[in-house]
DNA sequence: CGTTCGGTTGATCATCGTCAAGCAGTGTGG
DNA sequence: CCACACTGCTTGACGATGATCAACCGAACG
């Protein structure tokens, strides 16, 4: 049953039959987390750790007690590749209740150790993990916060609708306005201002965990969303001309359904 | 001659006896570029180019014609990685007068394939390097625009002073104010502000490119500077109890002195 | 000698943070 | 059933922070 850690790792770049069996007859735990839980903390290692189901954030609480996020997780993300070699320097907090699925750490070492194009994969993925935090950066950095809100909110929707897990305009964000603040750099208050904004402009509305966005187009003008900065990589070098992408595509939305 | 780079890769993680050989047969170019060249573009594929004197900006230049610099270059780091598997989102651009050194792409996928080492030791390079990142991302989103300035001035002492580039608080940081701003997320004029500031209260001084650090203690207290977020990630797995670490330490500052 | 580039300054205004208070929903214990 | 606390949302008032506009200066350079 690790079809799913297989096929996550397989969006960055073939495996080979080899290491794709080996994947498969890998022991697996599953575990469940309530809301706000603590997927991983700080100084963790990697244990490829697979969230299969709910959103959860990524940040770093300071010395001050202040908070930045860093980014967001949905289904299908591996979560504590940074603790590949060293520790943690993120912790991993469930927004709604989460599912995640994992191997052991001696698992991973033997993996590694004989399966060289794992290595690979998960080279990517961290590749792709720096991508979408420069993305975030450009967020903090050069936009106001009306336009940060609109972008968050946008990435937000857009990734999980590309895992089919939004729907006619709305997806899951059970986040309070505190995380929301933390994620932007902005003060609970002004966030709060922010939202009211664009609720009363008609581009989006919050409500029971649900994002609703009416405007589209609007809210991705407003934001200066840019699609193209959330897509996963793949290898475009020499073995590039492979379609069979869409084989097993999306296998986890089964057990993501119902929010 | 290609210690350099073996040397730098190699604080990431050991390298195997038969991959440091290989490497050290690999033909390799230099390059020099002056002040403001592009070290690497948007979409270049990794060559394993790296910075063997002076400092670079990694940046992205926006639709709007603004710009993010999402963190600074110092000799002995691979300044392509991002191109490791599809082109680079981020290009590099030299303050004052740099040199590169590269492989071949030929050669740099014959490596991959034959030496997986070599791979984990750029994954490091990765992960490290996203590490920076979310450091730089705590500046932009938690701080005030004193503290962030603060921050980054100690940042680039500080890096620099690892190499032995830095002595007796004084360091090469040939950037514009512009620069300044666009890696803090102000303006132009605010930043000038910011550095009059600090100059006033006699933390520090900039003149011709080389920054004049009068008072670390205070300078670092204020831009809340942690040290250790800059250190280089090496296995502290199986094999972390080896000590060879000192044993070929900072070859690159002979060809990096002179500023 | 004019131009360009970068630094510098002041004035003004918009943005955003802080403080303080109230409100609605939810759970808890008497 | 009702007080009570607690959490998160909401609002207003005020002040601090930072952006914008405009102008000037000095050095480098053709």
């Amino acid at each position: 049953m690790s079809r799913l850690l297989i096929a996550s790792l397989d969006r960055f770049g073939p495996l080979s039959p080899a290491t794709r069996e080996r994947l498969a007859a890998c022991p697996q735990t599953n575990e469940t987390y309530g809301p706000r839980a603590k997927l991983v903390a700080v100084g963790q290692r990697a244990r490829l750790r697979l969230l299969t189901r709910g959103l959860a954030i990524k940040q770093a609480v300071l010395a001050d007690g202040g908070r930045q996020i860093f980014g967001i997780a949905t289904p299908g993300d591996l979560i504590d590749l940074n603790g590949l070699f060293v520790g943690t320097d993120q912790e991993i907090v469930g927004l709604g209740p989460c599912e995640v699925r994992m191997i052991t750490a001696a698992e991973l070492r033997a993996l590694l150790e004989h399966h060289p194009d794992l290595l690979g994969a998960l080279c990517r993925a961290v590749l792709s993990e720096a991508r979408a935090q420069r993305s975030w950066m450009i967020n903090l950095g050069r936009r106001s916060a009306l336009a940060r809100g609109a972008h968050l909110l946008c990435e937000i929707y857009w990734r999980q609708s590309a895992l089919a897990l939004a729907r006619d305009g709305r997806c899951a964000f059970p986040a309070v306005q505190n995380d929301i603040a933390d994620a932007l750099g902005l003060s609970r208050v002004h966030t709060h201002r922010i939202l009211r904004s664009l609720r009363e402009t008609g581009l989006i509305s919050v409500r029971h965990g649900v994002l609703h966005i009416h405007d589209w187009a609007s809210l991705a003008a407003l934001g200066a969303f840019d699609p193209s900065a959330c897509r996963a990589q793949r290898d475009d070098g020499a073995d590039a001309k492979r379609v069979h992408q869409t084989s097993s595509q999306r296998p986890w939305q089964d057990s993501a359904r119902g929010l």
